[in-house]
DNA sequence: AAGACGAAAGTGGTTGA
DNA sequence: TCAACAACTTTCGTCTT
């Protein structure tokens, strides 16, 4: 832990927890991610593009694909030395040009403005970190210089950039949250998450359900011990292939209930189901699962003689 | 009385013809 | 484009503490 910070800003906890893996500090009262020291992945967008033909993958320039030179929008129209060349015909229509170019660059800017500025409300709602703020803005600044906001709200593609940038980060946030957060319906934020994600060519690992954890632990105020039981659950649960295809969250969450309960710390179904977002049955069908495929009936057992 | 459990029917999304 | 399908939710009745 570095020296530097000893407290957590946003409620003065000393409870903080370095995560070295992913570079980041949380804070084990709150959740919030004090500081992640994350490489920007920034500029490897394109590389991500997998398997196509070799000239797609160019690094130098500007951060847009290849795609964008057919649409003009990177492109000038008309400078100075051209116009002098010009007859007088000619000359206005490259006038015309350039006003349109003129429209479209500020209109693109004034969006910009205002979404950016709707992005820091709610990735500060969020406690997000800057760089996963700063990631989100990037990839809104793509969507929008694709004219990928045409039909849908400037909201619901800044939440689903935000979603995306969360996820990048290892820091997911749930659909739900981000629903809360911005006001926009939990699909409609799905459904743009995954178009930008597919137009731009993001590629997303699928969320590892440990991310969650931190976060859902302090919300239900479990000790340290239990929270890190509950990591070695899903570890043992990655293992036996107990996580593919299911909900992230939904594992995260028996994980946690399971550990709580071997801590004797016990929590009820329909709390870790609401800091989490699923319900109580999916709880108990992971659950259960849990209890089959890993040996974790003893331990329970000792937990409940012991309170004997 | 509250929590845990399970069955059954419904929802939204993915996949494969 | 449509139907089958898996994951998850909602609802509700029953059992346990």
């Amino acid at each position: 832990m570095p020296e530097l910070i000893k407290k957590c800003p946003e409620c003065g906890g000393i409870n903080l927890f370095w995560n070295k893996e992913k570079g980041e500090i949380i804070c084990r009262d709150c959740g919030l991610v004090v500081e992640d020291k994350m490489v920007d992945l920034g500029q490897e967008w394109r590389e991500g593009a997998e398997g196509e033909g070799g000239e797609k993958k160019r690094r130098a320039g500007a951060p847009m694909t290849y795609t964008q030179y057919d649409q003009g929008l990177g492109t000038e129209v008309g400078t100075q030395s051209d116009l002098y060349s010009l007859k007088d015909k000619n000359r206005n229509k490259f006038f015309r040009l350039r006003k349109w170019q003129y429209r479209i660059s500020t209109a693109i800017e004034r969006n910009l403005k205002l979404a950016l500025a709707e992005l820091k409300r709610v990735a500060s709602f969020l406690k997000l970190p800057p760089s996963v703020e700063e990631e989100a803005a990037r990839i809104y600044t793509m969507a929008v210089q694709r004219g990928l906001v045409r039909g849908r709200s400037m909201e619901s593609v800044v939440s689903g950039s935000l979603y995306a940038a969360c996820r990048r980060h290892e820091v997911p946030r749930t659909l739900d949250e981000l629903s809360e957060a911005s006001g926009i319906e939990k699909k409609e934020i799905g459904r743009t998450y995954r178009f930008i994600t597919r137009e731009l060519q993001i590629t997303v690992m699928p969320s590892n359900p440990s991310d969650y954890i931190p976060r859902f632990a302090s919300s239900l105020k479990l000790s340290a011990e239990a929270q890190s039981e509950s990591v070695e659950i899903l570890h043992k649960a990655q293992k036996a292939e107990l996580t593919s295809g299911r909900g992230p969250t939904g594992i995260a969450a028996a994980a946690l209930y399971v550990a709580a309960l071997i801590n004797g710390e016990k929590r009820t179904q329909r709390e870790v189901a609401d800091v989490a977002g699923v319900t109580e049955v999916t709880i108990r069908n992971r659950y259960k699962e849990l209890l089959d495929e890993l040996d974790l009936e003893k331990e329970i057992k000792k937990v409940k003689k012991k309170k004997k």
